[in-house]
RNA sequence: GCCCCCGUAGCUCAACGGAUAGAGCGCUUGGCUUCGAACCAAGAGGUUGUGGGUUCAAAUCCUGCCGGGGGUACCA
């Protein structure tokens, strides 16, 4: 990584603890990279700032690395690379191939993320489906950085919404067997739990055999099962799923239970058992564990849960949840001190929810109100490619506002199609070209122009990018790379040729177009969309 | 009331505390007899909700206010 060593080279010219980044700069005049590093040096050590970055400057001077280096007049020093570091570099990406863009920063460190974990009471709607590429893109992010990742879901398949879901059920199925009965108290509306009662009246035999138990237990199966099929649609595979039912019935959430009040984090009042961690954050962290009927509460498992994942050897425990659920982040967050997990290790990631709009009717995204537009309709509506990128493309904190009559009219221009056009336009000259043969002495210095040398930067930046997601979790800045590097390609392929070009120059820039496929094809597989060969 | 998140171009969103706040869609204009025009080029469009503060530097940090979303259950 070009930047990093950078970054290396004048981290030695700085004292030691000095704070600064090295940026990549889109645009020439500013350098290929720049640091603002003099400018908080100078106003620290008390000097002019165009001094200090002088001072750093001559220490850097004469590296090969660089082609030039200048200071700006407000103090920035600009770095310019070499082209023959470039053209290296560039080398290495078709040395690599399908592992360019990987570093080591976790290699050794294993890291477990749960996300999505829906209720299993209806479809996986807009919410919780924000949750899936965002969880498995950082999974594959973290992985490219050398962690070992271990994805995992929760199947809440107890409590009080199951027994809603039960009694739902049951009225759907009394329903059809036409007997007079009416909708139950705080039960699911919408038609879907009717379609699952039809389902399971095409597989039980005997219908005077269906009992209540027998249906919810056929709902959970059914809705679970469309749940992970509408996941693996959107390329989401879970290494492992955890059933609450299992914590339950295997004596964890209870060992969890009297292991918390051995530990004395619980009090007893009004005869229900709460949590109640001796910290500065009481207020917020309290929570009933067992009901006074004598039942444990979802969080009851949710200690057993957490248990495992802290006291399972791994380095990093992350959690991904729908914004709704930070009242319960402090609570979490709680445990970790509980079973002597580094509260530094452990990362709850809250994503907002998504607004669905029809033109200017705003949908309520209710399970309960059956209001919500399912992940498979959208799925259906704009596809997987448009839909993942999509929900990639804004930062989790923010709110979107996704409007199903633009989405699906603007379907074919949406950013996607403009970064997998690259793509497909790249490979068109590869095809046409006849095959590809990688050739390590290959004469590179013929890619002088700006165009080139603007793609191959934006190319290496490929590893810094995956290198700074999986540092922050930002994942979204991926999809805004790729249409980054989309343009650059764009821009290169408007302007330059490769086919009828001189030898030289022909077998550079196929070079360079081989390198943009890998590049790409590597960006799409960690995005999660599909790397088409042709549209 | 208290807690979390958001407010940036007409719309949907970017921007590690850094240089002239950027993309897509939409709008105006130009470009296919050479690798795919799902593209490229040029243009219009901004007091970053608002008032203070911190900083060499604020869309970004702190704070008052306004507006929106979510939470605040012996639900999950």
């Amino acid at each position: 990584m070009i930047k990093d060593t950078i970054f290396q080279l004048v981290k030695n010219a700085v004292p030691e603890g000095t704070v600064f980044d090295v940026e990549f700069q889109e645009e020439e005049k500013f350098g290929h990279y720049s640091t603002s590093v003099a400018l908080a040096l100078a106003k620290k050590e008390k000097k002019n700032p165009i001094a200090v970055a002088e001072g750093i400057m001559n220490k850097l001077e004469g590296n090969p690395l660089f082609e030039k280096m200048e200071i700006a007049g407000n103090g920035f020093i600009n770095f310019w690379i070499s082209k023959q570091t470039l053209q290296e570099e560039l080398k290495n990406i078709l040395e690599k191939k399908n592992e360019y863009g990987r570093n080591t920063k976790g290699k050794g460190k294993k890291m477990r993320i749960e996300y999505v974990s829906a209720n299993p009471t209806g479809p996986i709607h807009i919410g919780n489906a924000r949750g899936g590429p965002y969880g498995e893109s950082l999974a594959r992010v973290c992985e490219e950085s050398g962690y070992e990742v271990l994805r995992e879901y929760l199947h809440n398949d107890v409590g009080g919404q199951i027994d809603k879901l039960g009694e739902t059920l049951w009225y759907w199925y009394k329903k059809s067997m036409g007997k007079e009965t009416s909708f139950p108290e705080g039960g699911y509306q919408g038609e879907y739990l009717g379609e699952v009662v039809n389902a399971a009246l095409k597989k039980f035999e005997h219908k005077e055999e269906i009992t209540a138990e027998a249906l919810t237990q056929f709902g959970l199966d059914y809705i679970f099962e469309n749940n992970m099929n509408v996941l693996k649609r959107m390329g989401i595979l879970f290494d492992l799923i955890r059933k609450e039912s299992d914590l339950v019935s295997s004596g964890k959430t209870r060992e969890a239970i009297d292991f918390a009040i051995k530990k004395g984090a619980t009090k007893e009042h009004e005869g229900a058992l709460w949590f109640s961690p001796k910290d500065e954050f009481l207020e917020d962290r309290e929570a009933v564990i067992v009901k006074s009927n004598g039942k444990p509460t979802y969080f009851a498992s949710d200690i057993a849960y957490h248990r495992e994942k802290f006291e399972s050897g791994y380095d990093i425990v992350i959690d991904i949840f729908g914004s709704n659920h930070h009242g319960h982040v402090p609570k979490l967050q709680a445990l970790t001190k509980l079973f002597g997990f580094d509260s530094e290790r452990f990362m709850v990631l809250l994503y907002q929810f998504v607004r669905v709009k029809r033109g200017t009717e705003i949908i309520k995204m209710s399970k309960r109100a059956g209001t919500y537009v399912t992940a498979e309709e959208l799925l259906d509506e704009v596809g997987k490619d448009n839909m993942v990128f999509s929900l990639l493309s804004s930062a989790p904190s923010t709110h979107i506002d996704f409007d199903l009559d633009v989405v699906k009219q603007q379907s074919m221009q949406n950013p996607v199609y403009y970064v997998q056009y690259a793509y497909v336009r790249a490979r068109s000259i590869g095809g046409k070209a006849g095959g590809f043969i990688y050739d390590s002495k290959i004469d590179l210095t013929p890619l002088t122009t700006n165009e080139d040398t603007f793609l191959i930067r934006k190319l290496l930046q490929f590893p810094e990018v995956i290198d700074m997601c999986a540092s922050d979790f930002e994942v979204h800045r991926l999809t805004r790379y790729a249409t980054e590097l989309a343009r650059a390609f764009h821009n290169f392929y408007e302007k330059e040729h490769v086919m009828g070009e001189e030898e030289k120059i022909f077998r550079a820039r196929l070079f360079l177009i081989e390198g943009t496929k890998t590049v790409f094809e590597n960006l799409f597989r960690i995005i999660g969309i599909t790397a088409p060969e042709n549209m």
